[in-house]
DNA sequence: CTGAAAGCGCTTACAG
DNA sequence: CTGAAAGCGCTTACAG
């Protein structure tokens, strides 16, 4: 038996209900003009009466272009992401906007999959973490349609579209810099997912610090993150184990921690740490995690802004502003990395120990939607 | 400008191409038979040649059901809350469902909003942890069109719904036994949001137990989580402190935890904890912490499954499962209840220090989709 | 096996 | 200010 039983009031019922044409309701819906006072009430009325919603799918068809945007993260159980798609969410539904959030799932073809999806609900603008290159032919397919596109934390080549990132190589030079001033001369670069530019511009950055310290970069980067802490292990029970880790994001953190604590290795006696990503719990650890801070909420709300203008702007409206943000990070000092309350070195302007939160939530001047 | 320059191919487009009539292409897009084999292959390769995509406004504006489902969650930065929907939109794209999924924000307003959201789009069915009791109206409206609904974590009465949530007061009561048995004497239960069952299910479970021991039970339940550490302080700093504190959820514990370690009170020794709710960094805290873990992916699972069989039943079809599933706890030690690698105590069948992950991610017999 | 016709609920011009 | 007509892209009967 198909679903049709009340059925959900039409305008056709509402214009019944009150005896005017639907297109005084669809008027009124909207909120143009050009309608008498007189009629308007009577229409509000009958609309309350019948509880009627106009349809979402028939808009569409009809052209509208949806208020809805689209996202899409690798993972949302990871929490840097979580946060990111919270913000977006957030500052989308402040202008009015849905956000039809899908996970990628690190995965190329259910990426692939997704954007199908998002194509055919002709989405507004999208939003997207990329996970693999091969997206980039379906996202060109969309700027052919004028279809806003923002990548954010990362970002592959060949699109004209948005880019939100951070700082990910000064953040990590900071770092790794404050390792060195901390004596350390065999500091151990972990992680996986190289493919990525983020990922690239941390090695970069790591590298950079270690030349400019005359010290010899020692890498331990994996195809992916299993068995990542028994890798590390292994280097740190080798002959000559490194003195201290970066890790290059917050997974690879964790591995590296959940290793240490089992293994029962001091931090940072016996090996210091320094990871790329803080989280909420970091101040609680065991050892009280240093850490490059990525403002993730902002970097959503970048890229949703970014995106919003860029939709109202319209298709072919000169964008006004660029298209490319990057955010800076900001290192926390906490004591993994060797400091103590007492005796925190190495700070200046650019590292700080403060946890100041990130900003007003929408400091820009755009046109709010009550 | 309005959006219509190159304009996603249609059904006609294809029709045309290939030399057929529109509804052979239906057809074949719907893999419906009765389509010579030679027409299908033409079809097939013009619909690739267009990359034509059917257009979901259309389908749904015709009555078809739209394979989505809606997903509202209070807050997607809680890891909770993250992981459960995460599991959600796994399992609904494992058969073909697409997951709407909005976050109410704990507030009142955005829950109606979406719901509205929700139902303007047609969805096929929809998932909710409900932040607030109005909700239960706009739910019913969609119950009386048929639409399955299904509540998980928590629930609120007088809806013909489905339920899923978990075993809140014997979780509870386990692990306040727990501490008595160390000895406690003086525990003290902490938490918030008190209105939902969920919560004062365990509140159930924690008298339950204190009770069962001769023991008084004390109360720290506030509005919201805002203040909560500064009056878990006050209470410790008080004339008689609680040697033990039981968290009702995660949030609660985390704030409880910032507190201790600022004040650097020792745990366990001036003061136990278990908090209900195990997250995944939880063996890394400086006092590893024990905790009554709530499946939360497995919530997500079983209320998807339950949701997803209720749609393919049919709207009026006998429901052949049970429309109400609670999952069981599992309580974790570690060390913050006072329990060491050396001396746990009072380990009995309901409780176990393994931390095995769940069972299959679909065990349930329910046909694939390919 | 196949296609022309009608209509889902809305909005965009077009005439009053 | 207001409404009847046409059509968005699809699918459901209905006739071949």
């Amino acid at each position: 038996m198909p679903r049709k039983l009340p059925g959900n009031p039409t305008i056709a019922d509402v214009a019944r209900e009150c005896g005017v044409g639907a297109m005084t309701v669809s008027r009124v819906v909207n909120g143009r003009k050009l309608v008498s006072a007189a009629k308007v009430a009577r229409v509000r009325e009958a609309i309350a009466k019948l509880g009627y919603e106009p349809n979402e799918a028939a808009r569409i068809l009809k052209g509208q272009v949806p208020r809805t945007i689209g996202l899409i993260v690798p993972d949302l159980a990871d929490p840097f992401f979580s946060t990111c798609a919270h913000a977006v969410q957030r500052m989308a539904a402040k202008y009015g906007y849905t956000t039809l959030l899908l996970a990628s799932e690190r995965n190329r073809a259910r990426e692939a999959k997704e954007l199908v999806i998002m194509k055919s609900r002709n989405i507004a603008g999208i939003l997207i973490v990329p996970t693999d290159a091969a997206c980039i032919a379906q996202l060109q397919d969309m700027r052919a349609r004028d279809v806003p596109v923002v990548m954010l934390d990362r970002t592959f080549p060949g699109l004209d579209a948005g880019e939100v990132t951070v700082e990910n190589e000064e953040g990590t030079r900071g770092a790794v810099r404050h390792l060195v001033e901390h004596g350390h001369r065999s500091i151990l670069c972990v992680g996986y997912d190289r493919q990525f530019n983020s990922i690239a511009q941390r090695i970069s950055g790591y590298k950079r610090a270690m030349n400019d310290a005359g010290l010899k970069p020692q890498f331990l980067i994996v195809e992916d993150d299993s068995g990542l802490g028994s890798r590390v292990l292994r280097r740190l029970q080798s002959a000559k184990p490194p003195t201290a880790l970066f890790a290059l994001n917050n997974v690879a953190t964790t591995r590296i921690l959940h290793v240490l604590q089992r293994e029962n290795l001091q931090v940072p006696d016996e090996v210091a740490i320094i990871g790329f990503d803080d989280f909420e719990l970091a101040p609680l650890l065991a050892v009280p995690l240093t850490a490059v801070r990525q403002p993730a909420a902002e970097l959503g709300r970048s890229a949703t802004r970014m995106l919003l203008q860029w939709i109202r702007s319209g298709a072919s409206g000169t964008r006004s502003s660029s298209l490319q943000v990057v955010l800076p990070t900001e290192m926390i000092i906490r004591r993994s990395c060797g400091c103590t309350p007492e005796r925190k070195i190495g700070l200046d302007g650019r590292q700080s120990i403060s946890s100041a939160p990130a900003s007003a939530e929408d400091p820009i001047a755009f046109p709010n939607v009550s």
